[in-house]
DNA sequence: ACATTATATAGATAAACGTCTATTTGTCAA
DNA sequence: TTGACAAATAGACGTTTATCTATATAATGT
């Protein structure tokens, strides 16, 4: 369960996942739904989908026939910390995000 | 001047470069200096440095013949940020870094 | 001027990655 | 049970990337 930041970095660091991510940032999409407002084919976007999952990035429900995600706002936002305060530990900002976080 | 949040993300999505990261995180440090502490060859250094300043995340110094690279942890912590802002909008640690940095 | 040292750049190569088509797996309705 | 639909997986292919060796550029000391 330990965090790891280049898994996380990759995990980001492509423009496709990117939308993915814009498109189910604050709602429940099928991955249908998701190759229609993305515009790759249904398999291109499962793989992404699937390098979102391994990184912990999305939420998963299934209904059915169909798969629904949503990203893991709270996830990403922990791992956006994580990398703070791993690699600007004396950044002011970093230093008050941890003050909020601690206490 | 805008923020590219895949370019950022590729920065950082690279093992050797988030050790380079480490160890000139909090201080300056030659070019031959993060080769002997990372062990790749000097150009692989170079390259990986290049990618770094592309997106703005090292402070550079030049000195006689030498070259000295630091983190820029301020631009790194902004860059952290904005990920948040654009793709956990609704986190709880989102919305306080948000009251933090603008007000 | 020349040799030396530090860094950057060019070019080659192998591995990783993103995309596609084809197929498989699983669910539901008739 | 069959057919249709949704999603995942397998495999192929071209592109990008990380690394290396070789070379160029720039600064310093003799």
């Amino acid at each position: 369960m330990k965090f790891d930041p280049v898994l996380f970095a990759k995990a980001i660091a492509d423009d496709t996942r990117q939308r993915i991510m814009s498109e189910c940032c604050c709602c429940w999409l099928s991955v249908n739904e998701i190759v229609e407002k993305v515009g790759f084919t249904q398999p291109t976007i499962s793989h992404h989908l699937a390098i979102l999952r391994d990184a912990g990035l999305v939420n998963i429900r299934e209904e059915g026939k169909q798969t629904f995600y949503s990203l893991n706002q709270d996830h990403l936002a922990v791992c956006c910390g994580q990398v703070m305060f791993k690699f600007a530990p004396e950044s002011e900002t970093t230093i008050n995000l941890k003050q909020i976080i601690q206490g």
